[in-house]
DNA sequence: ATATTTGCAACCAATTCAGTTACACTTATT
DNA sequence: AATAAGTGTAACTGAATTGGTTGCAAATAT
C-alpha cells in the first residue's frame, strides 16, 4: 500500500490531541512532513467517509467526526483507498479470459484471496485510534507535556 | 498488490497438472495471457524462492518444485514480492522525520500494522496451492476432462 | 474590508510495471 | 556435428500511479 494510509493516521492521530481546535492544514502538513495541499486531499477523503469535520474560513481547519475510540484503522484504510478497496489485483490479470482456466482461475483466487484480505480487515478493525495514541504515549520521550494523552488544548509541540 | 501474485498463482496451478512435465514458458503464457518474458521473470522469482524448477536447452521448461500441497500462497506472494515484503509503507512516510512525533509515530505505525500484515500472512500460509486446486475442481465446466483432478498427462486445454 | 483558510482543478516529475526486443547460452534431437 | 527449441537476462518503452506544486474561487472570523 501506499503512503497515504500512515500519512491519514498521522494526522488523526495528531487531531486526537487538538480535541476540538480546528488543526490547519499548513500545521498538519508541517507535522506529517508533506504539502498543504496533499493534507487537504486525504482530509476530503477522510470527511467524505465521516471521519472528520473540516471548518472554512479563517481560523478554520479539520476535527474528528467522533471521539478516537470510535475510528478505526479499517475505517482509515477504507477512507483513504482511492478506487478499488481489494488489496489483491487478481481481475486486472487475464482481462479478455481467452481461455477457459483463465476465467474460472481468477474466480477461484478472489475467493480464496479474499478469505485472507478479509484477516487483515479484521486485524486492521480491531485497532482503535485511541488504542494508537495509548500505544504512543508508552514510546514518546517524557518530556512530551506528562504521562501523555495530554490536556487536550496544547497541540502537539510541532517540531 | 500487483498482478504478479495472481499471475503466479495461476502458472503454479498450471504447473501442477502437468506433474512432471515441464511447461515451456511459452505455453505458460499462452494460459495466463500475457508475454513469455513475463512468465520468466516470473518463474525466475519463484525458481530463487524454490517453489519451482528449470530444464534448460530443447525440451525444457518450468516444474513443480514440491509437492502442490506443500506450497502455501504465503510462499508464492514472498516470492514473488519485489523489494520490501511490507504491506504497509510506513517507513516512506516522514524520511527526515524532522519532528519528534514522526519519528515515533512511525515507530508505533509499524507496530500495529505489523500486527495486521501478521494476520493476513497467516491467512496467506492456511491456503495450498493444493487446495486451490481443489476450488478450481469445484468450479471447473463439467467437460474439463473428468471429476478434474485431471491425469496429469494431458495438460490445460489451451484455449 | 481584510486576512485566513478550505476546496478543487490542473499540471509536473518521479516511480513503477507490464510488455517487448534482442541476444547469449544450454540441451534434445537428428 | 548441426539444428531447433528453450531458458536467462539486460535494456528499452509506454502507460499508469503518485506525491508535490501552483493557482484560484469560495467561505468566514476579526
Amino acid at each position: 500500500m501506499n503512503t497515504r494510509f500512515a500519512v491519514a493516521t498521522h494526522m488523526l492521530a495528531f487531531l486526537a490531541y487538538g480535541a476540538g481546535q480546528p488543526v490547519s492544514s499548513e500545521v498538519l502538513a508541517g507535522s506529517v512532513g508533506t504539502h498543504p495541499v496533499v493534507v487537504r486531499r486525504l482530509v476530503s477523503a477522510l470527511r467524505n467517509a465521516g471521519l472528520v469535520r473540516t471548518q472554512l474560513g479563517a481560523g478554520g481547519g479539520a476535527l474528528l467526526a467522533r471521539p478516537a475510540a470510535a475510528i478505526s484503522l479499517l475505517d482509515v484504510f477504507l477512507a483513504v483507498q482511492e478506487p478499488e478497496p481489494d488489496l489483491f489485483a487478481v481481475g486486472s490479470t487475464n482481462p479478455s479470459t481467452h481461455c477457459n482456466l483463465g476465467r474460472v482461475m481468477q474466480h477461484t483466487l478472489e475467493d480464496l484471496l479474499g478469505s485472507a484480505e478479509q484477516a487483515m480487515r479484521q486485524a486492521l478493525a480491531a485497532i482503535s485510534l485511541a488504542q494508537v495514541m495509548q500505544q504512543l504515549a508508552t514510546q514518546l520521550p517524557a518530556d512530551y507535556s506528562g504521562p501523555l494523552p495530554a490536556p487536550q488544548s496544547a497541540a502537539f509541540p510541532p517540531m
